[in-house]
RNA sequence: CGGGGUGUAGCGCAGCUUGGCAGCGCGCUUCGUUCGGGACGAAGAGGCCGGGAGUUCAAAUCUCCCCACCCCGACCA
């Protein structure tokens, strides 16, 4: 390819409305552009880099034995409705209707549709079986972020497993995942397998694929030492022991003016916030619910989620609390509470001579003891690991990692062969469900993981596996035949060697080509000038490094190699 | 959905307070000089000032309504 003839809009200037650096460096190297807000166009040197991605995703899922298959990006809203997502799936996604007045929706994922699919596997002699897709999701997110971090309509790599049992799932999970990591690998990008709440996707185990970054909305808990990582609607840690001493053998009401907080509790009538406990009310699927936390703890409101099996939750507003309880947020709590359901924190199991609110405006309860006064209808891990606390394996400080979920691989189980039905004969005779897993990669999301972790204040440092020029031949001076010739008839002899490359061609000054080079993130230059023929050389330079050499030009091609090995 | 912010040439911005010819830098076109790290000079092209309504002799500027985009939160594979 000749630059001179490419579309590679780069700008001088930063994007005024780009903050993450993925963003401002696709936008500014010319790569992507807004059409609104979360739809972008993928101009050709992205083009080229989605194509390098989906090669290597491409190749790992054939490798494990995935087939791959296209399913359309429309689909009839009976199918949803048949699975039971047409509801619960029902805020982020587009919804349409046809000339006939027939509703469709746009797919936001598509294991409905590979699951009617699979009604023609009818033996479990076709079992196992994995399917795979690049195909566009739309999402109606609330809030499209950061360039390709989060959008409304996106490529997503989507895979689909079917087995005849739990074990045969296990196999195919344990495959993606290993597939998922080769993946990352060999796209630079590094990911950290954690352990994941499945949400609104059902299934039990999940897998996400996290790659630290500053631009990330996901929180991962993580152990430097043993290797630990779990998303925060996940992680647990160990906790510091707190001995309790014995209290008295009822609750005592006591005054506490103003006191709306915990820390106001904690310094006004010594009370730390470990011998308090909290007293949260949610709104559970539509039910009111208390959810108790030890003073220090705070909630993940996904782990409540999980804990409850509820779609939706949200903090009870004021007025709803205090019709609830007769108190409002400062001196509530769950003593003697009974037409309610209370669910507990495991930090608060066995704990005694605890304070907690008394349902009257200010006044608090000392002495009490969760297991004597208080009617807990269901423990749960709810509380969000802080960093800093021990890791619950080995003991080490955790730390907190902002991530972006670039895969995410689940068991799903059931939940749609059931619902629809699919069975398939085992060697019994029997008719069986076939089991499923479902396993993504955001393909465009990947390639802004990418960016985030590679770059520098120049711009983009592509991998070499995923650049969209691995070798970029800069002629320094356009008008001098010499350099012309040779810089040609290098960009030739690259191009027959099977090296991906371009030639800037373009009647520019050399210093212009320069930045262009570096801010497109091309992993080798060869800068061909008057120069450096005049000693019979051209120069070679490492984008990741700056490091530059100079070759003869018959040894450019070694060299070339070289550095690409290297990058 | 709540809070904050921004919409003026392809990009980045000033002008708005106090109404009076729509500007600057970059980029773009042509010519000349220059040319291995975002050159210089000269001459040009390029505008629904986000949209609508209103106030006024007069609106980018004031008022009202709407829309879009960005950020924080909520939410979300």
């Amino acid at each position: 390819m000749r630059w001179s003839q490419m579309h590679i809009p780069t700008l001088r200037e930063d994007p005024a409305d780009a903050g993450a650096p993925s963003h401002r460096l696709l936008v500014r190297a010319g790569y992507i552009r807004q059409l609104m807000a979360g739809h972008y166009s993928l101009l050709p040197l992205a083009i080229r880099v989605r194509v390098k991605v989906m090669d290597i995703i491409r190749q790992e899922m054939d490798r494990i034995g995935a087939q791959e298959m296209l399913a359309p990006t429309m689909h009839p809203a009976e199918v949803w409705q048949r699975s039971g997502r047409w509801d619960t799936m029902a805020e982020v996604m587009f919804r349409l209707t046809d000339h006939k007045g027939a509703v469709n929706v746009l797919a936001v994922t598509h294991e409905e549709i590979f699951t009617l699919l699979a009604q023609e596997l009818n033996s479990h002699k076709q079992l196992p079986q994995a399917w795979y897709q690049f195909q566009t999701k739309f999402r109606d997110e609330p809030r499209p972020r950061a360039g390709l971090l989060r959008v409304r309509e996106f490529t997503m790599k989507d895979s689909y497993t079917f087995d005849l049992d739990a074990a045969g799932l296990d196999v195919a999970f344990d495959r993606h995942r290993a597939a998922y990591l080769r993946i990352f690998e060999r796209l630079g990008i590094p990911a950290i397998p954690v352990e994941a709440s499945s949400g609104a996707m059902g299934g039990r185990d999940s897998t996400e694929f996290m790659c630290p970054s500053s631009a990330g909305e996901d929180l991962v808990a993580h152990c430097a030492n043993c290797g630990y990582a779990a998303n925060v609607e996940k992680a647990t840690s160990a906790l510091f022991p707190v001995i309790d001493a014995d209290g008295p053998v009822a609750p005592e009401r006591f005054d506490t003016p103003g006191v709306r907080t915990i820390q106001d509790l904690a310094t006004a009538y010594d009370a730390p916030a470990t011998r308090q406990i909290k007293t949260l009310v949610y709104v559970v699927d539509g039910r009111l619910m208390l959810v108790l936390l030890r003073g220090d703890h705070a909630l993940n409101e996904q782990k409540l989620m999980d804990a409850a099996g509820a779609v939706a939750v949200r903090p009870a507003q004021p007025q709803e609390i205090r019709e609830a309880l007769g108190a409002l947020p400062g001196s509530l709590g769950a003593v003697a509470v009974s037409d309610l359901p209370v669910v507990a924190d495991e930090a608060l199991r066995g704990r005694q001579n605890m304070v907690t609110g008394a349902n009257t405006d200010d006044v608090h309860l000392r002495g009490v003891d969760v297991d004597r006064d208080i009617a807990v209808g269901a423990w749960a891990d709810l509380r969000e690991v802080a960093a800093g606390e021990p890791c619950v394996r080995c003991g080490h400080p955790l730390e907190l990692l902002a991530t972006i979920e670039i895969g995410h691989i689940f068991k799903l189980g059931y939940k749609f062969t059931k619902a629809f039905n699919i069975t398939v004969l085992n060697a019994e005779g029997e008719r069986v469900h076939p089991i499923m897993g479902c396993y993504g990669i955001g393909v465009e999301r990947a390639m802004a993981a990418i960016v985030e972790s590679h770059h520098d204040e120049r711009g983009i440092v592509w991998p070499a596996a995923v650049a969209p020029f691995a070798v970029v031949v800069t002629i320094a001076q356009v008008d001098d035949p010499e350099s012309a010739k040779v810089g040609e008839s290098l960009y030739e002899q690259f191009a027959a060697a099977g090296i991906d490359v371009i030639i800037d061609d373009r009647d520019e000054r050399a210093g212009v080509k320069f930045r262009d080079a570096e801010l497109t993130g091309i992993p080798v230059r060869v800068t061909v000038g008057k120069r450096g023929l005049a000693e019979g050389s051209v120069e070679i330079t490492r984008r990741a490094t700056g490091e530059t050499v100079k070759v003869a030009v018959a040894d450019a091609l070694a060299h070339v190699r070289d550095a690409l090995a290297g990058a």
